[in-house]
DNA sequence: GTAGAAAGGTTCCTA
DNA sequence: ACCTTTCTAC
């Protein structure tokens, strides 16, 4: 036996971390301490069994989570032995991999990667429609073939409806644009990688020389992409683990197939399958709701989670008059509580299923004066003023990259406008140029006048000019060394003017906002640069590989948590309120799609169904001691009130009518009578 | 006509 | 909250 320290581990999770003669399942219910078998895992392997800590590499799909995960394996394994261990994002790992192998998929490493509105974009050219519900549709469409591993051709092949044979097209042209672009897509992270191995085998033996042992988190929510590239990281050794829980997984409308899970059972034969099935979160009154209710779905695996806690608080599930009194009653619950059980904000937490929903209940978090935070809503990355920064960066390392340099020509303004830029764009697009090339040309000079020419070329020379002082000449190659990024980004900024372009478009509380996010990118790009000695080019090629580590150790704030359902995945609160369990909203049942098979269309309604049922089932087991639903009799949309009923997980959960409690100052004496005995119905 | 204000609409998410 | 569309006031 091992000298390792396995002492408050159980059995099941010792042997998780210990089993290391081939590949590993670990299936991991809620709260069963999966992350704990991960980082004692890596721990165990960079401690007793002599792997190097560039051998290894640990993967999940938020850098939140990679952050947590590598803050608690600093604990446990001394730095000089963790030295050049990986823990990242499938999509961090996918962008370092494609810089180094580029030329395999016709890329130079200084490629871009475009958002998805530079995407749209594309897809919008190429349609030549503001149709946005067919842009967004095809958008999506492409989206999911490419997590299918999927390409252009198989994509014509595949595809039956009309609507389809069309985005196959569009599919086509479209990466052939990126291409020309030297820019690569969100998906492209992983599928370019993944084609690159399956198509060379040398450059796949090297990096499986290279990770000698993966392990994979939240299996259940990895696609068909992520699934082949882990297989050709990991090869015949399959020395991996893969941790995941089919009952979490929630991402399937991204392209994740639960499938996955089983798939590794058949893949691999030999793979030691181990449960996780002891909770040590929640109480038994919290579990045995969640059981309850994830019993509704067919089940890949056989797994009942038990829990040695006592039977806690009973669970309260709230009918509100409308979202208004539901979020006020929220807000007033949370101040009573936090008085009564002497507890922190911090240990309460409100989940709902949208991030619109976050909008009132913030009304009422401020009417009371209670403090709180908001998490999920829009990535730091998708915000306009650091897609206006990134555009300049992005454009001097990759001229080639034309809706950068659209944006950064254009942002702030300088005298080159819609008329400008499409003259331009057409004289490049005859000669198969980018802009940037096709504005110091000669020939250029007959088709734009003076006026239109001199903005451009002006911008042309500043960008030229940083494109010198980071030590990158005009054919590319280093001319003189590089001066330090933060200076020549601290010239870039004030050179462009940007602080007081958005003090003039916007307003005073706005513009300060935003700014105040430019310079936090600024000041997380400058330590980065310094940190690793970088000059701008490598850091512009890496930007997107960095993480937010280096924001310091600050203390999560004393506040109330706000968070969508998703977004609330991997964490734990002592109190949830989950809000708005209604028919329509929780279970979602968005518009029909339009371009289903009508013989699936039953079929897609279930599995929709099913996955929304997760989704209250990862809700329902973030709570430690207390969990109280609400739902609302009529909530507010537009200018009108839509009338709800409970949610079908509400009776699905097996509550006694204990559990079941009106507002009595919300509700009429009629309604309340009404509700009770509908409620009563449903759970009878 | 245009700028700026007000109203309408919104699944969920990844660097 | 944030973005887009529509309306109002100059």
């Amino acid at each position: 036996m091992s000298k390792f320290e396995t002492t408050g581990l159980n059995p099941s999770q010792r042997e998780g971390v210990l089993y290391l003669d081939g590949p590993c399942l670990v299936l991991a219910g809620a709260g069963s301490g999966k992350t704990r078998v991960i980082t004692q895992k890596i721990a165990y392997l960079l401690r007793e069994c002599g792997y190097a800590g560039r051998n290894v590499v640990a993967l999940t799909f938020t850098n939140k989570a990679a952050r947590e995960m590598e803050d608690r394996v600093k604990l446990l394994v001394d730095p000089s032995l963790a030295k050049g261990l990986t823990i990242s994002t499938f999509h961090s790992l996918g962008v370092r991999i494609l810089r180094e192998e580029a030329r395999f998929a016709g890329l130079k490493p200084q490629f871009s990667i475009f958002d998805s509105d530079d995407a749209m974009a594309i897809i919008q050219d190429l349609l030549a429609t503001t149709d946005r519900g067919r842009l967004r549709s095809v958008q999506q469409t492409i989206s999911l073939w490419k997590n299918g591993l999927i390409d252009p051709d198989g994509a014509a092949n595949v595809a039956s409806t009309a609507s389809e044979v069309e985005a196959a097209k569009v599919y086509r042209s479209y990466n052939a644009t990126l291409v020309a672009y030297q820019a690569v897509d969100f998906d492209d992270l992983i599928a370019l990688p993944a084609r690159i191995f399956e198509q060379h085998q040398e450059v796949r033996e090297r990096w499986q020389q290279r990770v000698r042992y993966l392990l994979v988190d939240e299996y259940q929510d990895t696609n068909v992409c992520q699934y082949r590239l882990v297989q050709w990281l990991t090869g015949v050794r399959a020395m991996f683990t893969a941790v995941g829980d089919d009952d979490q997984a929630i991402y399937a409308w991204r392209g994740a197939t639960i499938e996955n899970l089983a798939k590794l059972t058949t893949d691999y034969p030999q793979i030691r399958l181990i449960k996780l099935e002891q909770n040590y979160r929640s109480s038994q009154c919290i579990l045995a709701a969640a059981n309850h209710v994830i019993s509704k779905n067919p089940k890949l695996f056989e797994k009942k989670l038990w829990s040695e806690h006592g039977m806690g608080d009973a669970i309260s599930v709230s009918a509100m008059a409308n979202d208004e009194a539901e979020a006020e009653n929220v807000a007033m619950k949370i101040s009573a509580a936090r008085f009564e059980k002497r507890a922190s904000w911090k240990d309460f937490a409100v989940l709902y299923r949208g991030n619109h929903q976050a909008r009132i209940v913030e009304q009422a978090m401020r009417n009371l004066h209670i403090p709180y935070t908001i998490s999920g809503g829009q990535s730091f990355f998708d915000k306009a003023e650091v897609r206006d920064v990134l555009a300049y960066l992005r454009l001097v390392a990759n001229e080639d990259d034309d809706p950068a340099f659209i944006r950064a020509a254009t942002t702030p303004k300088r005298g080159i406008g819609q008329a400008t830029l499409q003259t331009l764009g057409q004289y490049a697009g005859e000669r198969q140029i980018s802009l940037f090339e096709a504005l110091f040309e000669q020939g250029v000079e007959g088709s734009l006048a003076t006026r239109q020419l001199e903005p451009l070329r002006t911008f042309g020379d500043f960008i030229n000019r940083i494109r010198f002082r980071a030590g990158r000449g005009e054919a590319g190659q280093p001319v003189s060394a590089a001066e330090p990024a933060g200076s020549i980004l601290d010239d870039l900024l004030s050179a462009i003017q940007y602080e007081r372009y958005l003090y003039d478009t916007l307003d005073e509380k706005a513009a300060q906002s935003r700014w105040q996010n430019v310079l936090e990118l600024v000041g997380w790009l400058k330590r980065k640069a310094e940190a690793d000695a970088m000059g701008l080019l490598d850091l512009v090629q890496h930007v997107a590989l960095v993480t937010m580590l280096e924001r310091g150790d600050e203390q999560e704030p004393d506040a109330v948590k706000l968070s969508t359902l998703h977004a609330s995945k991997g964490l734990e609160y002592p109190h949830v309120y989950l809000l708005g369990v209604e028919e329509g909203l929780l279970p979602h049942l968005g518009r029909d799609d339009e371009d289903v098979d009508p013989t699936k269309v039953a079929d897609a309604l279930a599995s929709r169904i099913q996955e929304e049922r997760r989704l209250m089932y990862v809700g329902i087991t973030r709570a430690q001691r207390s969990l109280h639903l609400s739902w609302c009799q009529k909530r507010r949309r537009a200018r009108e009130d839509l009338v709800r009923e409970p949610s079908r997980f509400i009776e699905e959960m097996g509550l006694s009518a204990a559990e079941l409690q009106l507002q009595p100052d919300t509700l009429s004496p009629k309604n309340r009578l009404d509700m009770l005995r509908a409620m009563l119905n449903k759970t009878s």
